[in-house]
RNA sequence: CGGGAUGUAGCUCAGCUUGGUAGAGCGCGUCGUUUGGGACGACGAAGUCGCAGGUUCAAGUCCUGUCAUCCCGACCA
């Protein structure tokens, strides 16, 4: 070629495999997700992150319709004689709660958290409400916001402020609220692998990585490029641990009163971090088109003055809107060069491209996000009659193929380990999903953490012939992935 | 919360050692030529140097405190 040195492809952003922290960073500031807010450890969620979350909560909402529950709101500040009653429920949360103490200019006498989950709110009310098994299932869902005092933040994965959803159930049985949560917990899976396009594994949580106040903790857990874990949503069975602490009782049919058995679930914006991370490359983001608020942008190219070729792309754009398409025509007077790095930042799924050549020919030139440039099939000329058919055939491509793309790379990640000290020196090495037959004691999972810093992610049954733990020697019970964690 | 680093224009940074009138590139605005991968020219706007004290005739520069951000740990969605 020639010794001119090489434009850098992006200016905005360091390369992904570089550091990936920074890139990370970078990629939620220069596509206008967030921006770091005038408070420690808050972002404002842009106009742009915003919409990405919106297309989550209406996934995941219609997702919750379908299995029964419906929306609530309780509220954001928990009296602290409440907040205390559920023993290891406040132990666990403790550190991490903001308090107010003041209210209309006067010292309040008694000081007032501001939710770090709402299982104590929720649970008295349903102590009010709920009086006979008539009134069982109760299946309520919130989108709120949370405070948690953290210590160190970042956009999305670890924020003070922070928005989630939370299912909360009460039921008779155990074995239903054991169902419940695995349904949920499916939701969670499903919603991940489908819309995000994130691979996870399924399984349930430790004693040590449990919930506070929680019989068993379940978890999907993805894997991020930098190959440490990230917990991506979680369901929990209470038990009647909070039934006791909060008094929801219940007459059965035969007239006995027992205490119901209550379930929480919870994903948050931290999913939109995972699948930032997942997917994003050195050009900026890429979004799975089920998530992108922006399926395809329409650059007109435009030569002169250029009216034909505008009209042109205005028909197209028409077109696809009737079609139900979330698309924009970027019509702003820049060189289409600009377009084309400013949608990519932004991980737009699909660019269509139509200039002079384009209207002779009458095609529309297709560029799919999720490819590198030149690569095959990233470029093709659709005619202008196949245009609205073409589009939602091509996204879907582009959501199997960057699922399959992260898929491979979870398991390429993933390693089935039955050395001690191969497993050992894979944790330190941040080296993935680490695949063992566990002992699950906690004085094992206790002294992995010492010495590597990797956690249980979560468990599974034993598949069968597994002896001893990988880890520590003692009678293998489980299977689990150990990984260190974001 | 411990260890380290950094706060100067919207962004990336220089200026600080050795105190003396606030700088560059990119971006932004106007006009013109342009437009199939981040154009070019002319003109222009933009910073109480994170904040608060102190030292000094004089502080972006020296001192103290404080806030925020980033990295490494401990803790966690």
């Amino acid at each position: 070629m020639s010794d001119v040195p090489a434009t850098p492809l992006v200016k905005e952003i360091p390369p992904k495999a570089a550091d990936l922290s920074e890139w990370y960073q970078a990629v939620c500031y220069k596509a206008e997700l967030v921006s770091l807010a005038p408070v420690r450890g808050c972002v404002v969620l842009r106009p742009y992150g915003f919409a990405m979350w919106e297309r989550l909560q209406s996934a995941l909402d219609a997702r919750f319709k379908e299995t029964g529950h419906e929306n609530a709101y309780f509220p954001l500040l928990i009296p602290k004689t409440l907040l205390a009653r559920e023993e290891q429920h406040v132990a666990g949360f403790a550190p991490e709660v903001a308090w107010v103490t003041q209210g209309g200019g006067e010292t309040l006498t008694e000081p007032l958290a501001i939710r770090p989950t709402s299982e104590v709110v929720i649970g008295t009310m349903y102590a009010q409400w709920i009086q006979s098994y008539r009134d069982l299932p109760v299946l309520i869902n919130q989108w709120v916001n949370i405070v948690r005092w953290e210590k160190r933040t970042r956009p999305f994965l670890r924020t003070l402020e922070f928005l989630w959803q939370e299912g909360h159930t009460a039921h008779a049985t155990e074995d239903e609220a054991a169902r419940e949560v695995q349904q949920m917990l499916d939701i969670y899976r499903e919603f991940s692998e489908t819309y995000a396009a994130v691979p996870v594994y399924a399984g349930e949580k430790s004693a040590a990585e449990r919930f506070a106040g929680a019989t068993h903790t379940y978890s999907i857990e993805a894997l991020m490029p930098d190959g440490r874990a990230l917990q991506a949503g979680t369901s929990h069975e209470l038990g009647q641990n909070f039934a006791k602490a909060y008094d929801i009782t219940f007459a059965t049919e035969d007239q006995s009163v027992e205490h119901a058995w209550t379930t929480s679930w919870g994903m948050s914006w931290r999913m939109l971090g995972a699948l930032i991370m997942v997917h994003g490359d050195d050009r900026g983001l890429v979004l799975p088109p089920k998530m992108a608020p922006l399926e395809a942008v329409i650059v007109p190219i435009v030569r002169g003055e250029g009216d034909d070729v505008l009209a042109a792309a205005r028909r197209v754009y028409d077109t696809l809107r009737a079609a139900g398409l979330r698309v924009k025509l970027d019509d702003r007077n820049l060189r289409p060069g600009n377009k084309f790095a400013d949608w990519e930042m932004r991980g737009v799924p699909l660019r269509l491209e139509l200039g002079a050549k384009d209207l002779a020919a009458e095609v529309v030139t297709f560029v799919r996000r999720d490819k590198e440039k030149g690569a095959d099939g990233a470029k093709f000329a659709v005619p202008f009659a196949d245009v609205a058919s073409r589009i939602p055939h091509t996204l879907s491509e582009i959501q199997s193929a960057l699922f399959a793309k992260a898929r491979a790379f979870l398991h390429e990640r993933t390693s089935r380990v039955e050395d001690r000290s191969e497993f050992m020196r894979l944790c330190s090495e941040r080296a993935g999903m680490l695949d063992i037959a566990w002992c699950g004691l906690a004085a094992c999972e206790a002294a992995i953490k010492a010495q590597t810093s990797a956690t249980t992610r979560n468990t599974r049954p034993l598949e069968g012939g597994e002896t001893v733990c990988t880890a520590c020697g003692e009678p293998a019970r489980l299977r689990a992935y150990f990984a260190q964690s974001y």
